[in-house]
DNA sequence: GTCTATAGGCAGATAGAC
DNA sequence: GTCTATCTGCCTATAGAC
């Protein structure tokens, strides 16, 4: 255990990137900005990071993976029946936005970001995956913007406070099946229509 | 008539900017790049706009001041009924959204942008304006929650196909109204519960 | 692991010729 | 209205000392 600032500035550098990509965006953010608050030099940054983009990758890479496990597990299945898998999907899904939300920020609202093909190509194919996961395989037009709206819904929680988050995400739950028109268990119907 | 390239180049260099910036990013955008695709160079650009800030001040423009009108008509009045006024706010908002959904585009997905004043920090409080609007004076937590919901449905929008959009705004209208809880008048009942 | 120094490039912007 | 030429500044990234 002798490496302790060997991982330890690893995510400071980390943690300080997210803090200044989510707030002035990746392109805006020099690694000058990134070391100066750490208190060494860009050249530093490079022993841990061997390029920029690297540092996008990893701040992204738990967030899609987290995706990417939550359709593989949910894919359509005569077993389960459609509404079910779409309920775990949405109330999944929301538990991975509100669980990464300043990873959620950065990517929508950064240009740059999303012309990487390791982050924001893969962002995109991962929500399409979502998006057909939850209209299911015979899905017409209208559902599928139905789908786009609910995941919509969804995404506007990235743009929160914090703190409102917990108040928020049971709602956002409700909202996004009532969009689907998806029956909320019983106990929980009062919720929708209230 | 005899400036017909004057006007003409200056659409010409705020279409192309509009162009790049939504496929690329404002800060990933050199002058340089919109220079080259019009043929000419940079320099030149700097007799038709004194600095590249307002190539994206000018694109957004026309669709703030849309929102900004929007919230003006539609302020709570005692002589229209709460349920109206939304109705109104929503179905007239998406046309907004369909209309520049270019705009919106390029500002949901530009942190650059998002920062500058009279650009980025003027959506945000005519966003939060149009979120006052439809929760209303005596709005709780929850209610504001599913404002922001609805709102995010309908940006939703922003990212699908042109093509699509014709189809997408009836349904999208149906969406937000029913996330806010008001009413489709009759005959649209059908369309959200189905 | 962090430093200084520097290479090499491209950005936004200006001056002045045509 | 568009050009060439140039200024100034900051960027990413690398090399090599400590």
């Amino acid at each position: 255990m002798g490496e302790k600032t060997a991982a330890g500035t690893r995510q400071d550098i980390l943690s300080t990137a997210m803090a200044l990509f989510t707030a002035q965006g990746y392109d805006a953010t020099s690694l000058r900005q990134i070391a100066d608050r750490l208190g060494f030099t860009k050249a530093a940054l490079y022993y841990h990071f061997p390029a920029k983009e690297h540092l996008a990758i990893e701040l992204t890479r738990p967030w899609l993976d987290a995706i990417s496990n939550l359709i593989t597990l949910n894919q359509p299945d005569p077993r389960v029946p459609q509404d079910e898998r779409r309920r775990r999907l949405i109330e999944d899904y929301v538990d991975i936005v509100v669980a990464h939300h300043a990873v959620l920020r950065f990517l929508t609202q950064d240009a740059a970001a999303q012309k990487h093909p390791d982050v924001g190509k893969r962002a995109l194919s991962l929500v399409i995956g979502l998006q057909d996961a939850l209209a299911g395989p015979e899905a017409d037009d209208a559902d599928r913007i139905r789908v786009a709206c609910a995941i919509g819904a969804i995404h506007a929680t990235a743009i929160m406070d914090s703190d409102a988050l917990t108040t928020a995400q049971p709602i956002v739950v409700s909202v996004a099946l009532a969009v689907l028109g998806v029956d909320a268990p019983a106990k929980k119907a009062a919720q929708v229509t209230a």
